[in-house]
DNA sequence: TTTGTATTTAACAAGATAGTTAAATATGGA
DNA sequence: TCCATATTTAACTATCTTGTTAAATACAAA
């Protein structure tokens, strides 16, 4: 799978994101991730394994735990994925905007139009 | 599911990307979405149905052909996710950025330390 | 009303996902 | 060495996803 739809993929899960947003306050191990979770232990080190392919959160070994830290920079790529079409969409708002300042000059509203659709307004 | 589960589920398929690319042009029926795929017309015909749910594209109908168009408004809360944790790790480099600073204030490398780990050293 | 074009729905199969419990593995300490 | 703790792997199941083909639906035009 190529590595946009695998970020994208683990992010579309709430008990991986629920996990990262954990992790956002510091390191921590499975069992600690896992505690609040009504879920067996096997099930969050599997969302983990997805979290780590998908290049989100690194784990280092101390004893016996297993520490996990967030690796924000794998977020880079869908960060800068959707941050396109936000741009894309903006760009639509001020197109929209110019084009109904440039229909409809005057706050005021005409009522004379004779029978025809009526123009679009804006809401905001 | 959850919005936020639905939309990144949504994007976690190439062909589903490609489609929201496509029409970041401008709007298009689904046979001219379909057309470049190697996919029968039904398979394109549900991945429009999977972002339509996820509310990323709108389709409206003219004569038999349903036109789509691309909704940026519904990438708004992913956007926002995705840019808090954005923002987490900046943090974090501009953090490591303050503590290297701190640690290593002169750029003249010391080949003296006898023994130890080697110092991290930034790589920008 | 018949026909052709555009698109969706139905029915199905293969593969992925996400959970479970039980067993295996790794490490620290008695 | 043996035990307790932390975590993963295995085996299994239920459900979801994504694709296929065939049939249904919607509309325009002949």
């Amino acid at each position: 799978m190529d590595t946009l739809s695998q970020t994208f993929q683990a992010l579309a899960d709430p008990t991986r994101r629920a996990i990262l947003a954990k992790l956002a306050t510091g390191a921590r191990t499975v069992g600690e991730l896992a505690e609040p979770f009504d879920m067996s232990l096997p099930a969050v080190s599997r969302h983990l394994k997805v979290l780590t392919d998908a290049g989100l959160i690194e784990r280092s070994t101390e004893a016996q735990w297993r520490r996990c830290t967030l690796r924000g920079e794998g977020l880079r790529a869908a960060s800068d994925w959707i941050e396109f079409y936000r741009r894309f969409w903006e760009q639509q708002f001020d197109r929209l905007d110019a084009f109904l300042k440039r229909t409809e000059p005057e706050p005021t509203v005409s009522t004379k139009s004779p029978k025809g659709k009526r123009r679009a307004r804006r809401n905001a």
